[in-house]
RNA sequence: GCCCUAGUGGCGGAAUGGUAGACGCGGCAGACUCAAAAUCUGUUGUUCGCAAGAACGUGCUGGUUCGAGUCCGGCCUGGGGCACCA
């Protein structure tokens, strides 16, 4: 007796068997005919895979499935960005090495993503913690240098004074280290810089060439990287043959400057506070605000007067004071700046504090010179110039060009541009990383290692039962001796930014197994650029920025020939869930809320009331979380990614619900109840076409082709919720045809085209399911070997067209007409409509407006 | 604070400036069943109406247009990023 249930766990661990037996997704060292390079982004090793990455390894592959069921060359790998920090917080907290921790992590994640069914080569996978592959990358670090892109300078650092160590953004909490609760200091450490800054304009520039990534996201990196023009400004201090440099944007408003602001980590600021125990103070208390602009800019705005002032450039004896504040960054332009309170609100703000002079110098049209005043709002906006000598009557634009021109007549500065974007900082104080290949001698400086003495390996053997980086503590792996003068000598105990790690691996999987080098040069210009890359929003500028930055500096030296590396970009949403909260204020699992007899939300165990929250992003910490494992084990993959794709447009957040799991489990039985306990008896596979069809059986046909078409275009188009509805409408469709066609001309062979085309299409979607009705339609080949169906294009045209027609805008009636109708004919028949001529009353319409095979609109 | 982004039925969402609500979830009614589960059928934006139908309706507000969810201005609310989480 057959089975009248799909048995999801036996079907797809066979299919996942089969497709690793037959090799099926297993790339050649080089394409052979159009290649595709589609990829995720490769995963923190935490140990289990979240509802995000089911979401995104959904997505990337039914990309990697359509375009490999489109004959292309399919490239589809899978890694681990397996240093980073949580594994030094597990070794600190639990005691385990985090190396065995990360690889146990693997292990584990790795099964995971299996029963998920991805087609990935798995023959390609990577995990950055192992030396074969961070030893690369300390070989491109070496190139950069030699090719003057490595840099060593001081930079300030969150440092907590009770654990002795640096701590991350994410670890300052309030200005406190989270661990310890110590009040957080700033540092000034000497650290590696990549010169990112020497692309700025390349970075800028090629963003219009990528015109597959989302706008939001190049406007981001066009914001981040920051180019404004500007003159860059010198004061002259009153009493001292010194100056203060300024970067401005806006010169134009200089005969409205009241006050010239310094950062508190300007050269003269320091050199101040050595004698001004209210400086030296105010200083300490910026030092407390933590390195995050987020933290500075959310903070205070306060300042302290330095007693020094600075001649205007252009009014004679007139001084202004200088203030040092904590709002101007000493990383951007010069670390000091004008203030025009009149004409920006921060330095207006400023200025009402400490009671500085407010003129306006910019006039709105419409306002009078003799009455315009700045109340609580500074004026941003255009206007013309007053109150400003040799500027007065000018625009804005026409202002500023007069400004510079004039200062640099003067000799006291230049038009500059000046960018936003800073060196990237990749040195951190932290063992699991890769190890940065210097070493440190007394007497040569900072030297490289040797290429051969690569690479230097992350040693084992460490403990962490002091705070701070083991490599520091370790009893021999830093004395070395100089490769240089042979001197004693240390080795750099600071190691990468894991940011380095990810900006390189989509060339790694090229070739992931070379030796030597990080990547054959043929098989990455041969791959890449990634034609697709898929991951999350949060990814927009750092890691995307850095990668770019990456691939070109890797071009810069000789590795590589492509210049971007994601050719494509599609940025995906998160995964959120509603919350719960027990009657004590506790965060619940879903798990453990029920609804009582009476529809109320109760606590499983003790039956106590539950509040529902707000639907928020999965996270631990809100216990909102599902479990993937448990999802797959119960309703099988298929399901969980069907529900993946079929209710939000990939960018948008998804609504994690049981329901919608119920509502995809339910598709799949009725697919495959569909195809293997059909009504109607199927003719068997290959059987020729008949010469006729009943006019029911021709337009489920049509039906059939017309959803070829959609669902190949909306799988181009990333619009996977679209092509689930278009396939659930033809299912729905071949249902009700099942169950009542049962002696028309051709149904069987209908039905037969219309299951095997389900299968084809929901094949990248729901691989396993698609193997499995293939299979029980007949077929002995694999459905992830087969290509994809083709619509036949005389089934996809209507002969007629629906028109609404509207009175006013407004929908009155329809009319069936054939397709492609003269306008005049239509006008008419709209008009004739008894509806239409009832709204009318006999007056004649004003105008009709006819689209044509769309709409008719009377104005009456 | 700055940059980016979203807002449409009870819910997720669909809609080249041209019939708002495809498809799914949930609800309601029914079939099957001793019963339940599963499955299947019908119905379902709101209000008024016996009905035909009408009015209202895409966060709020103003505008452009024969016609606005879609374009433009202002506002409100939610989300992402802000350089040491990845």
């Amino acid at each position: 007796m057959a089975d009248d249930r799909y048995n999801v766990g036996e079907a797809e661990a066979r299919w996942q068997r089969v497709w690793e037996q037959k090799q099926v997704f297993k790339a050649g060292r080089l394409p052979n005919g159009p290649k595709y390079y589609v990829l995720e982004m490769f995963p923190y090793p935490s140990g289990k895979i979240h509802m995000g990455h089911v979401r995104n390894y959904t997505l990337g592959d039914v990309v990697a499935r359509h375009r490999r069921a489109k004959g292309y060359d399919v490239l589809h790998p899978m890694g681990w960005d397996a240093f980073g920090l949580p594994a030094e917080n597990a070794a600190i907290e639990r005691g385990v090495h985090p190396a065995k921790w990360t690889r146990e992590n693997i292990a584990a994640m790795r099964e995971q993503l299996k029963s998920m069914g991805l087609s990935y080569d798995w023959s390609r996978e990577i995990a950055t913690c192992e030396p074969d592959y961070y030893r690369h990358e300390q070989k491109m670090f070496l190139d950069f240098l030699k090719a003057g892109l490595v840099y060593r300078k001081e930079s300030w650092v969150n440092w907590d004074p009770e654990e002795n160590t640096v701590l991350a953004n994410e670890q300052v909490i309030d200005g406190r280290g989270w661990r310890s609760g110590a009040l957080v200091e700033k540092r000034l450490l000497s650290q590696w810089f990549l010169k990112i800054t020497q692309f700025s304009e390349d970075l800028l520039s090629g963003l219009s060439g990528l015109d597959r990534w989302p706008e939001r996201v190049r406007v981001m990196q066009e914001n981040w990287i920051g180019r404004s023009e500007g003159l860059r400004l010198k004061w002259a201090l009153t009493n001292s043959e010194d100056h203060i440099e300024v970067f401005t944007t806006r010169p134009d408003t200089l005969f409205g400057a009241s006050f010239v602001a310094i950062s508190a980590h300007h050269p003269i600021a320091s050199r101040l506070a050595a004698t001004n125990a209210r400086l030296a103070d105010f200083i300490a208390e910026c030092d407390r605000i933590g390195t995050s602009e987020a933290a500075m800019e959310t903070a205070e705005k306060l300042g302290v007067d330095t007693g020094l002032t600075v001649r205007h450039p252009f009014i004679e004896g007139r001084v202004i004071p200088v203030y040092v504040a904590n709002f101007v960054l000493m990383e951007y332009g010069t670390g000091a700046v004008f203030g025009c309170p009149a004409h920006d609100q921060r330095d207006l703000d400023f200025a009402r504090k400490y009671g500085l002079e407010v003129r306006p110098v910019v006039l709105p049209s419409g306002a009078a010179p003799a009455t315009f005043a700045i109340e609580a709002e500074a004026h941003t906006e255009d206007g013309v110039l007053f109150n400003s000598d040799f500027l007065n009557g000018l625009t804005v634009p026409e202002a500023k060009a007069a400004a510079i021109a004039k200062i640099e007549a003067q000799g006291l500065g230049t038009k500059t541009v000046n960018w936003r974007l800073r060196d990237w900082g990749v040195s951190r104080q932290r063992y699991w990383g890769c190890p940065i290949p210097i070493i440190h001698c007394p007497t040569c400086g900072a030297i490289p290692v040797p290429a051969e003495h690569l690479p230097v390996k992350l040693p084992e053997d460490v403990s962490f039962d002091r705070p701070g980086n083991p490599l520091v503590h370790h009893p021999t792996w830093k004395h070395v001796n100089c490769p240089q003068c042979g001197g004693k000598a240390e080795r750099e105990t600071d190691t990468f930014d894991t940011f380095f790690e990810s900006s390189w691996y989509f060339a790694r999987f090229c070739s992931p197994h070379s030796e030597d080098i990080g990547f054959e040069r043929d098989a990455a210009d041969a791959w890449l650029p990634v034609d697709q890359y898929i991951g999350g929003i949060e990814h927009a500028v750092l890691h995307l920025l850095y990668s770019r930055f990456f691939t070109r500096a890797l071009k810069h030296c000789g590795y590589l020939t492509v210049a971007e590396p994601f050719a494509g970009l599609l940025t995906q949403g998160m995964v959120c869930h509603e919350t719960f909260k027990s009657d004590t204020g506790g965060w619940l699992y879903p798990e453990e809320v029920t609804k009582s007899d009476d529809g109320a939300l109760v606590h499983v165990e003790t039956g106590t009331k539950v509040v529902r929250g707000r639907s928020e992003k999965m996270s631990k910490s809100k216990r909102n979380v599902v479990d993937p494992a448990h999802i797959i084990a119960t309703y099988g993959a298929d399901t969980a990614r069907l529900f993946m794709l079929s209710d939000s447009p990939p960018e948008r957040d998804l609504e994690w619900t049981e329901s919608g799991i119920d509502g995809a489990w339910r598709y799949v039985n009725r697919l495959w109840r569909l195809s293997a306990l059909p009504a109607l008896p199927l003719p068997p596979k290959d059987a020729p076409m008949p010469d006729s069809f009943s006019g029911r059986a021709q337009s489920i046909r049509s039906l059939i082709h017309r959803t070829i078409a959609g669902v190949d275009d909306d799988l181009d188009k990333f619009q996977f919720n679209k092509a689930v509805a278009r396939i659930r409408e033809m299912t729905n469709a071949l249902s009700d045809f099942n169950g009542s066609d049962k002696d028309g001309d051709g149904a069987a062979w209908v039905l037969r085209e219309g299951l095997e085309t389900a299968a084809r299409l929901v094949g990248p979607m729901m691989p396993h399911l698609a193997e499995e009705v293939w299979s029980i339609l007949g077929h002995e080949t694999l459905l992830a070997q087969t290509a994809w169906p083709k619509a036949d294009p005389s089934l996809l045209v209507d002969d007629t067209v629906t028109i609404a027609i509207q009175v006013n805008g407004k929908l009155r009636a329809t009319i069936q007409v054939p397709k492609d109708s003269p306008s005049e004919t239509v006008e008419s028949v709209a008009l004739q409509q008894p509806q239409i001529v009832s709204i009318l009353a006999g007056k004649p319409p004003r105008k009709v407006v006819v689209v044509p095979n769309r709409i008719v609109n009377v104005v009456a």
